[in-house]
Order: structure tokens, then C-alpha cells, then sequence
DNA sequence: GTCTATATACAGATAGAC
DNA sequence: GTCTATCTGTATATAGAC
């Protein structure tokens, strides 16, 4: 591997776990094991290297509708629950970054953030997609509002995401939470 | 107001809102109108101090029992949800202090990381005791499990506050979210 | 491209006057 | 209790050899 991508790696590691202003580039340089100055070499700045770090993180996200369209329409909804749970658990690194990055109002890219918020607004209009045509094809009762149902289930995701996280330990664990979501609200949901 | 409180306020908004390590004394001494070396004469250290912001900040938390015993039962548990959600609302500043924390494993005191988690499953036992007797009077479907289902509806409520932590905007409000949280995780489970 | 050595700035913390 | 002035360490960033 050559040095760029070592660093861009340890940095990527090191931002996520520790913060963008508790990271020092001494630490970066350390663990990738290369000069600090070579880092400068590679990335105008620190700002720059975090810059470079978020794009490349963010880059492979994204759930395509086509991945889901062969199921029937409430399976779909819990595919997509599903989807979402292996993604975060595949990416718990960057993903505790992007959570920590919202809560922060610490330096970061607007055009990042509108990125993240986009991925969001996404799988949330995927969401919503499912719901109303479960509505449409009878399957699902239309005692909800698709869209502020898709937006709840996101937030729940989000909650038990953050639990996660956190590593609470004595309480459910979050496959037991996400199948509690998924029987309260979807399968719940299902016309008899 | 006297120094020392007007110190303690300052940092808590501080810590707050860019964290530990990227608030400054400097900064914290600026906004509170006083020099460094005052802070340093009311508290040992910078740790010392952001230790005293926590307590200061954790200090007034907890929903007691007797706020909500004179509810019939469903009505119990949304009405803990709407302390939760009133409280949170109430203590923004603090609240995305303690969700920040959580979510990064920089400085802070393990006494306090476990005094926030008993503070978490004292709500949830809260919840859980509420839905339980539902459940014994009629009122409320055994199909669900009590404790699972309090931990969902706390994951929710957080999923919930870190959106509105975040601003985003086009998506349902805080208001509009929890009330379809009420409705699909204890209206909803109603026995008609 | 990669290094060592160094410049520069700012952080936390202290000394001592008032 | 509150200040100004200062110490000391460490951070980002640069200079220049190889």
C-alpha cells in the first residue's frame, strides 16, 4: 500500500475514534508510520486531509432501489430496516464519525454535510416509496402517512444506532430492538 | 451573578457545543468576562472544571413516579413520552453535550458515563412498569414485551432528539415524529 | 517522496501584584 | 478574588537535505 492510502486509513480511524481536534497529526503520522511532514507533502493541511478523508468515506454509500424490488411490498419495508442495520454495523467506524460530526457544530464541510443529509433523504424516500404502495396494493393500512412513517422508522434506526454505539450493555440488544421496530412498525401494519 | 457560576455556564455552553477538546480557557474566559487565571483560581484544572459542568448539568435530572401515577395507563406511557420529550427540549445544550460524550470515548469521568446510564434505565423501567400494567389491566396487548418494547420506544425518542439535534429541516418535525410515535408504538397497541 | 530539524502559534497552567 | 505577565509543552506547518 502506498503512503497516501496508509494515511488517508490511520486518519480515517484516528477522526473517527478520537475527534477531529483530539487527532494530531503527530499521532496520524505515528500510527501510519511515515514523517509528519510527508503528510503535508500528500495533503496541503490538516483541514485538507480531513477533507479527503470524509469524501472517501462517504463515497460507497448508498442502498439502490433495485436491490429491493423484487420483494413484496411490507418485505421490502423490512429489507430496507434490514439493509440499513448491516450497513451501519459494517461501517460502525465511520459511521460513529458522521453521528458525532452532526452533533458537533465543529469544522467540517458544508457540502459533506449536505452530502450525508442526501443519503438520508434517500433511503428515507425509499422508505416512504414502499410504504404508500403496500397502501395502494391493499397490503398495508392506510392509517398512516407514508412519509412521516418512513421518517420515524429512519429516527428509530438512528436511536438504536446511537445506543449502539454508546455500547450499553443491560439493556436489549440491537438486533433484539430492530426486531422489535420491525413487528411495531411494519409488520404490525400488515391488513389482515 | 458571581464569577464562578458565570464561569461554569459559559463552559457548559462551550463544552457543549464544540466539545472538550476544541474549547479553549481562553475562550471559556473571554465569554464569561474574566481572565484565565481566575478559572484556574476557582477550579484545579480544565479537567476539573468540565468534571463540575457535568455534575452541575446531570444534577436536576429525573422524572419521578409520582408525576405520572395518577394517569390511566396508556395514557401513562405517552405522557412519559412527553416528559422525555419536553425535557430534552428544555435542556438542548446539555442534552447534545451528554449525546456527544456518548458517542466518543474522549475524556470524561466514569462516574458520570454510569450516573447518565442509571438516569437511562430508571426512564425505561419507568416505561416498562407503565406498559406491564396495562398489560395486567386489559387495556393494552400481551402481545408485546414490556421491556423490549420500553427499550424501542427510548431508542425512538433518542433517534428523534439526535434529528433535531442535527437541524435538519425538510424532513417532519420533532412534534410531528413523536406523535406518530405515539400512535404506532402505544396507541396503536390499545386492545379496542 | 520521504526524511530531520525548525519556525510559529497557542494551549494549559503558574507567579505574583493588588 | 481578580488581574497581568509569563512559563512550558505541544500542535500545525515549513525548510531544506537526500
Amino acid at each position: 500500500m502506498d503512503a497516501r492510502t496508509k494515511i488517508l486509513e490511520t486518519a480515517t480511524r484516528l477522526f473517527a475514534t478520537h475527534g477531529y481536534d483530539s487527532t494530531s497529526l503527530a499521532h496520524v503520522a505515528k500510527d501510519a508510520h511515515v514523517s509528519k511532514a510527508l503528510i503535508f507533502w500528500h495533503f496541503e493541511s490538516k483541514e485538507a486531509l480531513y477533507e479527503a478523508v470524509l469524501a472517501r468515506t462517504i463515497e460507497p454509500y448508498r442502498i439502490e432501489p433495485e436491490a429491493i424490488a423484487s420483494l413484496g411490498v411490507p418485505d421490502q419495508v423490512e429489507h430496507l430496516i434490514d439493509l440499513y442495520f448491516e450497513f451501519v454495523t459494517e461501517n460502525v467506524h465511520s459511521v460513529r464519525f458522521f453521528m458525532s460530526m452532526f452533533l458537533r457544530d465543529e469544522k467540517h464541510s458544508d457540502d459533506f454535510f449536505a452530502k450525508v443529509l442526501d443519503l438520508y433523504r434517500h433511503y428515507r424516500d425509499l422508505v416512504a416509496k414502499a410504504l404508500l404502495s403496500g397502501q395502494k396494493s391493499g397490503t398495508l393500512t392506510v392509517e398512516i402517512d407514508p412519509q412521516a412513517h418512513a421518517a420515524l422508522i429512519l429516527s428509530s434506526l438512528n436511536g438504536i444506532l446511537v445506543q449502539a454505539l454508546t455500547g450499553e450493555q443491560d439493556v436489549a440488544s440491537p438486533e433484539r430492538l430492530v426486531q422489535e421496530l420491525k413487528t411495531s412498525l411494519v409488520a404490525r401494519l400488515r391488513v389482515q
